[in-house]
DNA sequence: GAGCTATGATTGATCGGCTG
DNA sequence: CCAGCCGATCAATCATAGCT
């Protein structure tokens, strides 16, 4: 009954085995982490994901370990120190956040394997 | 450029392929739920009890599944249409496991 | 053993919901 | 009303596993 039509071309409807779901439409707004200083105007605002430096890095992380959450004069210290923006540091420590949960969370779960029951 | 990829390049990956058992349960879960592949903690929980694995690797998994299948949706009909067949019942009718004498329809 | 593809993990950034 | 946080997810990329 509903086995492959073979569709040569792109714009094939469906018609096939499997359906276009909506969760298969879903596109992401390129990051908007542009900085119109830099491209006055035109070109691509930085569409792409900005790579943290060592460097960043080591500061965000040293920070992190002294703060978990940052104030804004902090976040405004730091951000002009490293060379970003409020926004990715900031960003960043959510991040940094949800991974340090993340890791607390691994780091029990082995531990406690033979006591669950049910 | 050479230094931003020594970031931090040793203790990290030794990934290590899933066991065909696990691979199945997430697949089996993946194209029954096709509609709408995004399991709940619960779900997600239940899974990686199945197939052995943490719970983030199931999230993981479903994430690299989920970008990849749209990415090349004509990559995986045949994947899809193996385990279509394999689950065969269900699709509409979810709900499947939970039972016990517990009945939160319509409070 | 090289070359290429499949796949698990990492991560900067987005989306929607909630809250002070 | 609005910015920051959370939780989940996206999307691009890294590095390796595994097959040819």
């Amino acid at each position: 009954e509903d086995k492959d039509p073979a569709c040569p071309s792109e714009p094939c409807p469906n018609a096939s085995a499997t359906q276009t779901f909506d969760w298969m439409r879903v596109k992401r707004n390129p990051p908007k982490t542009a900085k119109v200083s830099e491209y006055g105007a035109l070109g691509q605002p930085n569409t792409i994901r900005t790579n943290f430096t060592t460097k960043q890095l080591t500061e965000l992380e040293k920070e992190f370990h002294f703060n978990k959450y940052l104030t804004r004069a902090r976040r405004v210290e730091i951000a002009a120190t490293l060379e970003l923006n409020e926004t990715q540091v900031k960003i960043w420590f959510q991040n940094r956040r949800m991974k340090q949960k993340k890791r607390e969370k691994e780091g029990l779960a082995p531990a406690a394997a033979s006591r669950s029951a049910k | 450029v050479m230094i931003l990829r020594s970031r931090f390049l040793d203790a990290r990956r030794k990934r290590r392929n899933f066991s065909k058992q696990a691979t199945e349960v997430l697949n089996e879960y993946f194209y029954s739920h096709l509609s709408n592949p995004y399991p709940s903690e619960e779900a997600k929980e239940e899974l990686a009890k199945k197939g052995g694995i943490t719970v983030s690797q199931v999230s993981n998994w479903f994430g690299n599944k989920r970008i990849r299948y749209k990415k090349n949706m004509g990559k995986f009909q045949e994947e899809a249409n193996i385990y279509a067949a394999k689950t065969a019942v269900d699709a509409t009718n979810v709900v499947a496991q939970g039972n016990q004498a517990n009945s939160p329809s319509t409070p």
